[in-house]
Formats: structure tokens, C-alpha cells, sequence
DNA sequence: GTCTATATGTAGATAGAC
DNA sequence: GTCTATCTACATATAGAC
């Protein structure tokens, strides 16, 4: 950690094919189990069961089961935020000065573009994100891994509400994260509690501009004046 | 779990004050165990060190673990359960037929009052809340401890939008639960964000009418028409 | 009801053969 | 890089004295 990166060993050649992937069913086991019952509801010899390796193969490659989880969370922020701040270039490429449900657009669609096509990875990530959030003891991940990307979008909104505080502005994102995040971990909830039985009957991006609407309304109507 | 209740012995006398009171310091260690770090986050050894007693009394009091976790969560869903329900119905006494702002402000500012009048206790439930729902292996007891309340509110909300469809309401709603939760857990952030540095600079209450609005705005702007 | 001592399991991590 | 065998620590849970 203290190092420049967290891969296994030192590079000294190219590791083998075989190798790579072998590393990464065991990242995706970890990135599945960790979803679901978080850094203590799996255990290493779950992770090497689901990845069908050995456990010592767990901890050659993805280290202690701290650094584990770590590299879990961050591989995937990683290419989240490199979304996130595309679609906010490319938008203003495209248009020029983007109005508040521009922005919100380029937070809330690059990610349900990518659960809805990228399958059930992108889903469980925000179940992980949730475990995340929740515990106490992964604030550093949070802060390192979102907070600057988030940071990002507060400061493009701050300028469309002059005369509200920032703080009410980056309240207001975060009641909008955590929309998101809800709609992708509990759509089945949703579903359900409206008497939908059984499957999900919509896939996500059905509800794209659904979640929209909602946070621009509530951007509108909480910071309006 | 079979039996009539989670309470450690079949009862036969009244249970002394102390026994009482132990099994109280031990409930409320637990709770704000668990809702540092989750199920697994905290021992049964960590619990008992908190409470200040031997580890056997924690099992003697709380059962087993699973038993102990069920039991925190769901001694606080029952009153804020009341709470919720209560301010709906003397809401309904004192001025008749709701409109959609007084529902969610039966749904919202309870909560918040506690959390800012009661203390840590109650913000900490929240985190336990949050741990509860982004972990699969609790779907049971959310769902025993807050659906049944969660429907009663959203069947509140269907009659005012006769043309939406009902899972877009429940949608609707479960945004605003989480944007509830995600003030109480994470205040500090969004304040941190805004560049308030260090403390919290305003208390849970001043965010009420807030969140109601945003919740309100979104709310109408999803589901006009 | 309370506490000490302990039974039994499983966790994370690694040494060392291949 | 991979795998077997194992070390050490700590988890839950309970038996049984008080």
C-alpha cells in the first residue's frame, strides 16, 4: 500500500495468460461474495471455492483479505469515474454549458447504462458501494475512491444555484447518490411492493428517466430562490 | 425463534432491576457494535467488553448472536413503527385528508426528531438500517420489520396519483427513504464536501423541511401528468 | 443471574514441495 | 504460479460452580 501499486508480484516479466486469468475469476468470486455479505460475510475459503482455486492462490494474488477488498472496490470505481467524467466532457463537448439535468444525466445514466447492459457485475458493485457506505471502517475506500469524482459534479452544479449554500447543494447530490443506489440495489423491492410477483419486470434503464425527474424535481423544488 | 418471543428466559417471576438493566447495557452495545461494522464487524467478546460484562451473560441476555442482531434491530423498528404510524393518524385527526407534503412529512421528521433529540443511538440506528439493507441475508428481517410500515405509506400516496403507475409511487418513496437514510449516516460528508470543516455545523432538524421539499419536488416532477 | 473455564469450530495466513 | 498441509489466533457457545 505504501507502494506504487497493489498487483501481486513484482513485475519482472509479463505474467502469463493463464495468470491474468486466474486473477481475475478470483477478483470477480471476491467482488460477488463481498456484494452480498460484505469484507467479514465472506470468507477467503469462500472467495477460493467460488473462484475454484486453492486459498493460497487467494492471497498470492490479491494479497492480505484487507488489500482484497480494497482492490475489489477500487478496480471498479476506477472505471466508473472515468465514465462519470467522460460523459460530462462529452456533454459539454456536444452542447456547451449544461444545464442542471444535464449534469444530473451524466452521473445517474453512465451507471445504469452499465448495469442494465453490463450484467449482474455492475449490479452487485452497488451492493458493494452500500456495504462500503455503511461501515465505518471503509471510510478511507469512500473517500479516496468516490469523493473527488463527486466533488467534481458539486462544483458543476454550485455556479446553476447562486444564491443557494454549497452545502445544501451537495446535500441534495447525495440524496440523488443514494437514489441511485437504492434503485439498483432494491428495484426488486420496488417491484414488489407494488405487487409485480416475482421478477423484475423492467430493466433498468426503464426507470433512467424515471430517477431523473425525480432529482431534478427535488433539486428545483429544495433549492428554488 | 419458534417460541412466542426472543427474551432470554421463559419468564416466571418478574426479572430483577439489575437483570434488567444488564440486559439494556448489553442491547445497546450491540446496537452501536453492529452498526459500526455489521453482523460480523463486532464479537460477541467485543459486545461484552462494551456492555461490561462477562461474555456468557451477552449470550444468557441476547441468545445466540443471529438472535441478539434480530432482536436490535427490531426493538427500534417497533417504536419508530408507532412513530410513523401515530403521526399519520393525528395528522389525518387534525386536518382530514392529507396532500402528498403532509405524508412524507409523517414519514420524514419523525425519524429526524429522534435522531436529533434522542441522540447517537438513533443515528446510529440508522447505519444499522443501512447495514440491514445492503446485506442479502437480512431481506428477512426488513422485511418483517419495515414493509408492513413502508406499504401503509405507500398505499397513503397512491390515491394522489391516480394515473402513475403504482411501482413508479413505491419508486418514488423508496427514494425518499434512502435520501432519509443517507442524511442521517452521512451528514458529516455532505458538510465535509461543502467545505464546513470538521464538525457538524447544524443539526439533523435543520435538514427536515430540506429533504421534505426535495422529496416533495421530486415526487410531483416524476409523476406529474 | 452471574461468572470462570473450556469445548469445538473456523478464520487468515504461510511454508515449502512441485 | 500453483497447490497441500499446517500454524496460530480468535470466534461462538455452553457446562457447571457460585
Amino acid at each position: 500500500m505504501t507502494e506504487t501499486d497493489i498487483a501481486p508480484p513484482r513485475r519482472k516479466r509479463a505474467p502469463s495468460k493463464r495468470s491474468l486469468e486466474t486473477r481475475a475469476r478470483i477478483l470477480d468470486a471476491a467482488e460477488r461474495l463481498f456484494a452480498q455479505g460484505g469484507f467479514d460475510g465472506a470468507s477467503m475459503r469462500d472467495i477460493a471455492v467460488a473462484a475454484d482455486v486453492p486459498v493460497a492462490l487467494v492471497n498470492f494474488h490479491g494479497g492480505a483479505k484487507e488489500a482484497l477488498f480494497d482492490t475489489v472496490v477500487a478496480r471498479r470505481a476506477e472505471t466508473l469515474a472515468r465514465h462519470w467524467l467522460d460523459a460530462l466532457e462529452s456533454a459539454k463537448a456536444d452542447h456547451g454549458p449544461l444545464d442542471l439535468r444535464a449534469v444530473l444525466d451524466c452521473f445517474i445514466r453512465p451507471y445504469l447504462n452499465l448495469a442494465a447492459t453490463g450484467g449482474a457485475q455492475w449490479t452487485a458493485y452497488a451492493r458493494l458501494i452500500a456495504h462500503v457506505s455503511a461501515d465505518e471502517r471503509w471510510r478511507p475506500i469512500s473517500e479516496r475512491c468516490f469523493d473527488p469524482t463527486v466533488a467534481v459534479f458539486v462544483a458543476e452544479l454550485i455556479p446553476k444555484f447562486p444564491k443557494a449554500e454549497t452545502r445544501r447543494i451537495a446535500g441534495a447530490f447525495v440524496f440523488s447518490i443514494s437514489a441511485m443506489l437504492s434503485l439498483a440495489t432494491s428495484r426488486w423491492r420496488i417491484e414488489a411492493m407494488a405487487g409485480d410477483s416475482g421478477e423484475a419486470t423492467s430493466g433498468l434503464d426503464e426507470w433512467a428517466d424515471f430517477l431523473i425527474d425525480f432529482c431534478e424535481g427535488g433539486f428545483r423544488a429544495a433549492l428554488a430562490g
